[in-house]
DNA sequence: CGAGTCGTTGAAAGAATTCAACTTGTGTGG
DNA sequence: CCACACAAGTTGAATTCTTTCAACGACTCG
């Protein structure tokens, strides 16, 4: 990984702390590059801090022995990265790997720790933030329980449109392989492949090469609801 | 539900908050009284504070169509409940059911809030216990993804023992249904029944009527752990 | 041009759920 | 106190869904 000029502006620790400690974290944050497929940290790493993304995405995931992961989220530009650290945990409790060429600011975890003691506002916002992924995090096991893998990719797809957006031609803007979303939604490969195969026939979606372009958010969505 | 009378310093909150503080909540606090299988509040319900639950059990779910619910966790004496509706989020994203008869202290959130703005190390002690809420969340989706049946309901056995521990004839000290077990584990009510019977042929377990005795726990997390 | 990797596909195997039937237990009313 | 009805617990069989395996074709890199 390489140092670059970042933008405090866009972290989002940053974006809604007191101008004087944005002076501050201008003095204490680094800036590294990475490659895509390159690791930001790995499961059980000391933890020493946290990243915020700059430019890029990243994926979050959880080994399950050799071969398998569940890719617990994807983040994008703005986002932080290895806040599940913190807190007395020693070993990052979750591995994290750029999607692309990416850039992230890195804050060591002394100054954010002594930072958060004396701004409060941070904390509180921080706690907050913390509740809602706890939320999503709960929401996405219920559906890992008991929705169907058809319904699970088909989340995942909406998901991620959510996530990254549409470039021009309305294509999800997405690095993204049909293996890392089969690890989002908790399948296999070839099943993801099978079922995005079967939305294609369907017009539901359109796959161009890598790329994923959905026609029919309605019909996909449906394959998330209950079956009776 | 009936009010009672409440040990502050048994709530979490309190136990690591500011003497002052400990007669402020002492004023604002309401104690209630739950019977075995009655509602705290509802998936959906309006969100009008956070819970500690003062003695008894609660299980904290998520519901799925009519029928499936999936239990996020269990709660006992001391543990907070409700948390999950902090941060401007106004329906409780989650239901609470006491598996026995319980007692909970009740604190609006408008004192909370309020308290959380100016009793700091309060709030950070909060995010601290979210960001471990969310990293034990996550394990979980992995193992919900990736972990065979039989590994999640012995997984959710150890747990239970964990949390409940045992009374005097090493029984789990918990009052609760296999069909609960199934909703830990994100199965069904007669998977879990075979695998008992499965585990009690072995010995590993021992079922007397509605309470379970672990014999062997080394054998029962063998089924927790990848097959290669 | 050949080796190897990756994407694609169908068939077989396996795991878990669902269904349905049967048994046991419980409570109520005669 | 017994008989009956209903709910809860128990069990086996069948179905369904998903994964795994293996093979084939296409594409890339040396």
């Amino acid at each position: 990984m390489q140092e670059a000029a970042c933008n405090v502006n866009s972290c989002f620790l940053c974006s809604f702390c007191i101008p004087a400690w944005k002076e501050a974290i201008a003095l204490h944050k680094k800036t590294y590059q990475f490659k895509k497929g390159e690791d930001i940290f790995r499961e059980g790493d000391p933890v020493k801090g946290i990243y915020f993304i700059y430019t890029g995405s990243v994926k979050v995931y959880k080994q399950w022995g050799e071969q398998k992961q569940l890719i617990l989220r994807f983040a994008k530009a703005g986002d932080i990265l290895g806040h599940r650290g913190l807190g007395g945990v020693v070993e990052y409790p979750i591995g994290a790997t750029a999607l692309e060429d990416s850039k992230a600011c890195f804050i060591s975890n002394d100054f954010l720790e002594a930072t958060l003691k004396t701004n409060h506002e941070l904390t509180y916002k921080l706690m907050h933030f913390y509740a809602t992924e706890l939320q999503k995090a709960e929401m996405r096991m219920r559906d890992l329980a008991h929705m169907e893998v058809k319904g699970r990719v088909a989340e995942a797809l909406l998901e991620l449109r959510n996530i990254f957006g549409v470039n021009h031609d309305q294509h999800i803007a997405a690095t993204i392989t049909r293996q890392d979303i089969a690890s989002y939604a908790g399948t296999t490969y070839e099943t993801v492949f099978k079922f995005f195969n079967e939305l294609a026939e369907e017009k539901i979606i359109t796959t161009n090469g890598k790329s994923i372009k959905i026609n029919d958010s309605d019909r996909l969505q449906q394959f998330s609801k209950k079956q009776s």
